[in-house]
DNA sequence: GTGGTCTAGACCACC
DNA sequence: GTGGTCTAGACCACA
């Protein structure tokens, strides 16, 4: 299953859905058209509560990215991808903002901190190489 | 002063407090063994809470960056500049890796993620030329 | 077939039933005392539940539109015609009451109202003399 | 107070809740800046459950309308008016799109159906004349 | 005190 | 079976 989640993050379990579930579509893990797992189903695989499932597909919805039809599921949108990568692609650039404005108030020169990004980058990828399938399950 | 908070920001009171006082002392504004304002001075010129100044101290002192002597005030520690270079770096690198971990999932290759980076960066320093005094929070 | 649904609408699909049921005899499509296609039939034919079909039967018998003989399968009441449109313009009402009681908090007035009536009815003729088969739902 | 409820009511407590005050904002009644009740103050007095309360006030939150700070309280944002207005209008044009599909699927020729609204409006102001406060209190 | 999140469990509407 | 709403009650973060 393409979504995991961690109960100790700080970050809230229905924001990590949210995220993970764009990033899904994003890459393209899950098609248009496609069906997501039902609320109780991605609940209590994940041991999670339905309702906090539920909050995240709600949210997803009104973006745009899912839709739900009462009694028979809930769908990715025949737009998703588009929507997905321009939502993923706004919040690089907010998290970018805000390690710029930091970067600048502590005088991290701006050659230093693309030296530091492609470093964080290239050690990235050798990871993947040497363990291409990270997967969260249990 | 040295210090300024937006209480409309949706980063917390107290945490923009330890940032402020952090940068204040990496760009050499207020130097190792002064003394910093009392909590009650300071919460009473930015007209908030009491205890949200005395959190921010109390965490700023568990860092190492300021240690406070009893009935004489609270003080800048020798060692604080390297303290709060080292611990701001340290943010900038844990926010990278999650930049970095998000692009790579987007399949947004390096290059193009350096070569935001280096617009955003150039971007900002640009609005820091015609308008030095800049509070980038939201 | 006078009768057609779209399953992405956000409306019920056994609601849209009812709707177009009574549209039909309304505009005469389909007369008193004629045979209505079998709960099987009708699900078959729109690729619906056989159960949705069935609820939207009951509550149009209910409503006194159908009625059911033993055995032989479903017809239009003899006094139909007049029921659908009691019915619908008892719901149109209903409608108007609601708009009216928001229009008037917002403080819109009447002849505000009037005229954003009229231009909405007028747009909608307009539609269906370019393109007499519409389904605006959704 | 601007509040109330119907428990009985077909349509959600939640979105009874946001209508409702998006008309106290459009109307007035609650103007920029200040503060609305807390969650558990509206909850308490209207009686039902402080989630129903927190999920209204969060929708409304990323709608524009409202904008809560942890510790301090939720306020009405500064450009509310505008929102809320917008909002509202948007909705009632949505309400006449539908009826006016209904209208003239009934052949309710257009002249008839102003006349109805007329009706409605009419008789709404009456009722506002000789009974100018309506208070949902119990 | 404030808002934010999460859980467990219930009931309803729809297919 | 599906999603949607609501409740009661808990815990956390913030001021």
């Amino acid at each position: 299953m393409y979504i995991s989640v961690d109960p100790k993050s700080s970050t809230p379990l229905y924001v990590q859905i949210k995220e993970q579930m764009r990033l899904a579509v994003a890459s393209g893990a899950i098609k248009p058209g496609e069906q997501v797992p039902t609320v109780r189903d991605l609940a209590t695989q994940l041991r999670i509560n339905l309702n906090t499932v539920a909050r995240a597909y709600r949210e997803l919805q009104s973006e745009g990215l899912l839709t739900s039809r009462q009694g028979s599921g809930t769908f990715v949108s025949p737009d998703a991808k588009a929507i997905s990568q321009a939502e993923s692609r706004r919040m690089v650039k907010q998290m970018l903002d805000r390690i710029a404005a930091t970067a600048r108030s502590l005088q991290i020169e701006r050659d230093e901190l693309l030296a530091l990004v492609a470093e964080v980058m290239d050690k990235m990828s050798q990871q993947a190489d040497t363990n291409p399938e990270v997967n969260g399950d249990e």
